[in-house]
RNA sequence: GGCGCAGUAGCCAAGUGGUAAGGCGUGGGUCUGCAACACCCUGAUUCACCGGUUCAAAUCCGGUCUGCGCCUCCA
């Protein structure tokens, strides 16, 4: 079985092969760093996380590339003097760069917790200015770009005429739009900037050939892309909402600027939606995932997303993330008593027919475009031949799940699946201070006082703390 | 207006030509002092709608309706 992927260069799914053979070159459309990480970011690098850890479980070396926006893309209009940083940086009162810097930390602290790898070079627009002044200058030696007497510089999209192919629209078709033109410089409405001149109240900005500025907000990917990845790269990930005109226009100027091929693959994940609503910060209807991390655990939200395939939208319920942590603790729970039951299993082969094929169903799905929420459905088949295996005490199929587990998913999705932790301080305090309360309602119960033994269980529950009467005994769990 | 994506059980969600996975929930049962857990059973004559192609369509083609995204910064 190999490795297909949805290309949106093609609109369909294509055989995976890398340009280097076991290499892969990646790079993702990284956040601009003005505010705090929400379920959007979420859902897109966990998306391409995937990809990179799947694509690196298949022997491939994976190189991730993934900038950091660090120039504010301007607010509103093309003359509205502001970006987004910087006038972040005028509520917060602080430096530009301290807005970058801070929002990039919040980002990566909140990519951590979900078990997100960090990418193998992360890399800031602000330290490429040099390189992309250079390619620009390519590009206007190619005759692809023009200087305005306003310091600017334009792509001259009708100059070119691949633009368009990726997000499937030709240049007519953009004009008909009810786009207002705005800066009176440009040749043509749908030319996009370069580089921008800016005045001294902007605060982010550098000298070049052109006059003081800053660059355009495409210019910086294609600049990366080449510098860490060469000319023409395997793959290039992004939201879908950035198709049309940021990936279109880094294909321009790529391949106008390198004389090749831009990428072999250009993936693009779904949105999160709300109530049928693209999740979105100009709507205003999104919610920090510091936020959802008070009422959900992380690995949660990362099980929740992973749910859905990548390229389906996800609509944002917190009911539903909460049913399905419940679902990933009882999983959880069952496989760290299979550990315990087995713990030295640590490089076990699958030999079991049942689960060596949940395995080749899993790694089917993951095969066909990434398709997470199938192999998920393979995890609950791999749960019930676990419990029934631990019924049985059949210890070789026990060994089977837990490597199932342990080696495949939890590498390739990113899933542990280990209960969570109980909060470490006073933990062995209080499993002596229940243990108490368990043995007083266990005499409860020698003496048929049931009355009384409810009301312990009711009392418990209450403070969080959930009993199960089992054969062997008297079970709990403490909600975290 | 243009381009693109989507419409599958109460909910979530796989399935791109071969006769509708899975999960949650519901209902019934076994177990149990009760509850919970677990286990067994329980669901779409049908995949938005209408036509067409085919021996065969949720899957392909044409049309209609609905929702969403992009066309201005957004993952």
């Amino acid at each position: 079985m190999s490795l297909r992927v949805y290309n949106t260069i093609t609109n369909g799914k294509e055989e995976f092969q890398s340009i280097t053979p076991e290499r892969v070159g990646m790079y993702v459309c990284g956040p601009t760093v003005y505010g705090m990480p929400h379920v959007g970011h979420a859902k897109s690098y966990i998306c391409f996380d995937i990809v990179r850890r799947y694509l690196e479980f298949s022997g491939y070396r994976v190189k991730y590339v993934q900038n950091i926006t660090d120039i504010g893309h301007l607010v509103g209009d093309a003359d509205d003097g502001d970006d987004k940083i910087q006038k972040q940086a005028q509520i917060e009162k602080l430096d530009p760069v301290e807005i970058a810097y801070r929002y990039e930390c919040e980002y990566f602290t909140a990519m951590d917790r979900l078990n997100i790898l960090r990418p193998s070079i992360s890399c800031r627009a602000t330290g490429h200015i040099i390189e992309i002044q250079k390619m620009i200058q390519e590009i206007l030696d190619k005759g692809y770009a023009y200087v305005t007497d306003q310091g600017n510089v334009y792509f001259d999209v009708y100059r070119y005429p691949n633009y368009g192919k990726l997000s499937g629209r030709t240049l007519d078709q953009t004009v008909s739009g009810e786009r207002i033109l705005i800066a009176d410089d440009k040749r043509h409405s749908e030319d996009f900037a370069l580089w921008k001149n800016a005045d001294a109240t902007h605060i982010m900005r550098w000298p070049s050939p052109w006059g003081d500025g800053y660059p355009g907000w495409h210019i910086e990917c294609s600049v990366m892309s080449r510098k860490y990845l060469g000319d023409t790269f395997d793959i290039h990930g992004g939201g879908m909402d950035n198709i049309f005109p940021h990936h279109e226009c880094e294909c321009a100027q790529s391949e106008v600027a390198n004389g090749k091929p831009f990428v072999r693959y250009f993936l693009h994940n779904n949105l999160v939606t709300v109530n049928g609503k693209k999740m979105g910060k100009s709507l205003g209807n999104f919610t920090t995932l510091d936020d959802l991390f008070e009422q959900v655990s992380p690995i949660a939200v990362r099980f929740y997303v992973l749910l859905t395939h990548y390229r389906r939208p996800t609509d944002f319920v917190l009911e539903q993330i909460r049913k399905n942590e419940e679902i990933y603790q009882r999983i959880s729970g069952l496989a760290d008593e299979a550990r315990q039951m087995e713990p030295e299993c640590g490089d076990h082969k699958i030999q079991g027919e049942e689960m060596s094929g949940v395995l080749t169903d899993f790694l089917a799905a993951m095969d066909d475009d990434f398709n997470t929420a199938l192999a998920i459905s393979h995890i609950y088949k791999a749960e019930k031949v676990l419990r029934k295996a631990m019924k049985d005490d059949d210890r070789e199929t026990v060994r089977d799940c837990v490597s199932f587990f342990d080696r495949y998913v939890d590498p390739v999705l990113g899933l542990p699946f280990h209960a969570a932790e109980k909060k470490a301080e006073n933990t062995e305090r209080t499993d002596a201070l229940i243990g108490l309360i368990l043995e007083t309602r266990a005499k409860c119960k020698a003496e048929k006082n049931y009355a009384m033994a409810d009301e312990l269980r009711m009392k418990l529950q209450e403070i969080g703390i959930q009993l199960q009467d089992t054969r062997e005994g008297t079970k709990y769990t403490i909600a975290q």
